[in-house]
DNA sequence: GGCCTTCCTGACCGTATGGTCAAAATCAGA
DNA sequence: TCTGATTTTGACCATACGGTCAGGAAGGCC
């Protein structure tokens, strides 16, 4: 028979080790973090989500800021790898495509993620301040030279490129963010594959054609 | 002598009319839910913004969710007059600059209101559910009609309007609820008067080229 | 002034929350 | 099987929260 608890059954043996202890909890919390806000959630409702007693928490996360900290932490590791594909393209078509796929793919697939990183800049960053001033903004500095290098060869439209990233940071992290809000308009319904696929593809097509990279 | 309290003084006189003892606490709530969430913010903070007791609040607003809904539908209001300007106008590149245009403004000047709305519908919109499905529902079907005609007449290219919407509701919105992620990036100083319409001019650039309403 | 309505507020209440703790349970290795 | 380290947990605590209330203060109107 399977286990009838919340989230993941809490596997066969009754110890956990460190680890995997430590997923399921942070799991628990990013769910409940990101349908709840910080000061929403409670670790009562985390327990209960992860199918563990609350005090078997505070062992593996001794603070609920502790424990938030990690699931801010975790999000933002996913959210640089994106960038990467920045990189590895040759040209803006190519680059800014591969980008915004990839950035669709995670407010699809880390749609909790999102949202709880989106709430905490909301918020004034009270956690993740210094990675904004130190790891973002290298990161933001890298790509904007890289995108006036390609407007200097002519491979694009002279754009502000401070001003596209956040158009595509915007416009792909809505998708998760305001998830809900696009549901209640598709019906009631979450986008279905194709509706996804259309997404990315319209976003593609106005973006790349806004900054005169594809004719 | 001033007031040393914290947000507008207590004016002179020691009893409020409704109105504006409203209004006083609806700006005070809207600051603090905007910077800790609905779940964050408590009475008493709200009070000590406003420089009342918090019973007084409760005078006014019986609950903290009554108070809450109240803030939310203000700037729900807010954002549809922008609404307006879209049917105002002959052609998508007035129309959809102008809205632009608009909704940046809400961005600035109604920061605070765009992050609560924002915090509502990524929670899951447990206050407005019903404005979505019907007022926001409506428009957005009355601005698909304007922009499949315009498509139809051959004034842009043949876009989703649905997902166009929704870049240009991200894109404006970012500038408020990322407001702060912005600053830090912009050395963390606030944009200027020149930066807030270097941003506007950029996005309608993207945008109106993208969507082939502009040459 | 007398009276009524509206507004104001300190003190108070029940509850829920984050966090603690000590004892019990489980496991790995000898 | 014994032993020490790790993990699990119910019971508990101090605090902070949303909300109540009774009584006082202020203003309008005759």
């Amino acid at each position: 028979m399977a286990e009838t608890s919340a989230a993941s059954p809490k596997a066969t043996s009754k110890k956990m080790r460190r680890q995997e202890a430590e997923a399921l909890i942070l799991s628990a919390a990013e769910k409940v973090f990101a349908e709840a806000g910080f000061g929403g959630a409670t670790m009562q409702l985390i327990a209960d989500v992860a199918g563990l007693p609350k005090a078997n928490l505070h062992y593996y996360f001794p603070t609920k800021e502790l424990l938030y900290r990690q699931v801010v932490q975790k999000i933002f590791q996913i959210w640089l790898q994106a960038a990467d594909i920045f990189d590895q393209a040759d040209g803006p078509e190519e680059g800014i495509g591969a980008y915004i796929d990839a950035k669709m793919e995670i407010s699809r697939r880390h749609a909790d993620g999102s949202k709880v990183w989106a709430s905490e800049v909301m918020h004034g960053a009270p956690v993740i301040q210094d990675y904004l001033e130190t790891t973002l903004t290298d990161w933001t500095n890298g790509r904007i030279e890289v995108i006036e290098r390609w407007i200097a060869e002519g491979r694009m439209a002279p754009i502000d490129p401070r001003h596209l990233l956040y158009m595509l940071w915007a416009t792909t992290q809505h998708y998760a963010d305001f998830g809900h809000q696009i549901d209640t308009l598709n019906g009631g319904s979450p986008l279905n594959d194709k509706q996804w696929e259309a997404a990315k593809s319209n976003i593609k097509t106005i973006i790349l054609r806004g900054i005169g990279a594809t004719e």
